[in-house]
DNA sequence: GTCGGACGGTTGACGCGACAACTTCACGCT
DNA sequence: AGCGTGAAGTTGTCGCGTCAACCGTCCGAC
């Protein structure tokens, strides 16, 4: 609904700015607590993350650039480095032989369970301790309106479906 | 209120997951339109806007790089390209002899002035028009709180008293 | 079969931001 | 006056992400 086309009301201009906002500082905080504790950068975390997540601890190229929004060419640098720090492995694929598959080490493995705790920690000291039990389910369903728009094709957040199920304590550790 | 504190329920991780998922998302699009329709960064359309805002259209680097959340080496790289593309002057301060004052040139002027109606138009097509009043207060209310912990010092959206007054269609065309 | 187009992935070059070192200037103290 | 500390900016170096070019592989059409 196009209230004015050309301008925002003052109550939607101070959402947008804050929405804004914090979109500019929440990544460098994670960047900034992640590099501090365990030398990595947040999306270095995700990709073992998303990792450790797997079965059998391994996924495709392709895969894991999907689910962690990035681009081939910025996966296949960052894997080479964390290859080169021993969190990780690469191997061809036997189903397709152009295909490349990402393995966790029991070196990633450990770090990303090392890692974790602290990581909630900052989830909630940023944010998630900040705010009351209805404000928690408002973030739930404006965040999942947004990525309506912001990700149409649902390429983040995928595992909708694992994290639907309230299930806990299960195999990674990650929170992403 | 450390509900468990090395974990986060399913509500929260919801939450929590789409709150990261949009700040990944969001300035990646923001920064490609305006990249697109006005060869802009966003920081750089920003730094552009905070001066349109600006009394005679200047101000100390050091300002702009506390309005703009930017280190101060950054700022000083941006300016200079700003710089060399005509958008921007730079003049030593008569008062203070160490400092910098930026100033927005006539086409810097129309650059922001020509970019703003799409960047609004973005913030609409990206969010904003995907939300009820309702949710728009409840988002204002949202990062109102999160930017407590974010940003305590208030150094982002400082303006509040600007945009708190329900003046409308002022001065600078932007809208951040 | 084989040929053309599309997919999966890697590499190299360039641009921007972070960090550290340095210069210049302001200001308080003696 | 003269000194020292700290603020304001600039510059250079390095690391990471993007873009474009490239190679090898799969697969459908004929």
């Amino acid at each position: 609904m196009p209230s004015d086309a050309l301008w925002l009301t003052p109550s939607e201009l101070r959402a947008w700015l804050g929405l804004v906002a914090v979109a500019e500082l929440l990544p460098a905080q994670l960047d900034s607590q992640l590099q501090h504790d365990a030398g990595l950068t947040h999306f270095e975390y995700q990709v073992l993350a998303m990792l450790s997540e797997a079965r059998s601890r391994t996924l495709r190229m392709s895969d894991l650039a999907r689910r962690t929004n990035a681009t081939l060419p910025r996966l296949s640098h960052v894997v080479r480095r964390l290859e080169d720090r021993g969190l990780v492995e690469r191997a061809p694929c036997a189903d397709d032989r152009r295909a490349t598959n990402a393995h966790l080490t029991a070196a990633g493995w450990d770090l990303v369970v090392q890692t974790a705790p602290g990581h909630v920690a900052t989830a909630r000291a940023l944010v998630v301790d900040a705010l009351s039990a209805e404000q928690v389910a408002q973030l739930e369903d404006l965040t999942r309106t947004m990525l309506l728009r912001l990700d149409p094709e649902g390429r983040l957040t995928p595992p909708l479906d694992e994290v639907g199920r309230d299930d806990e304590g299960r195999d990674g550790a990650s929170a992403t």
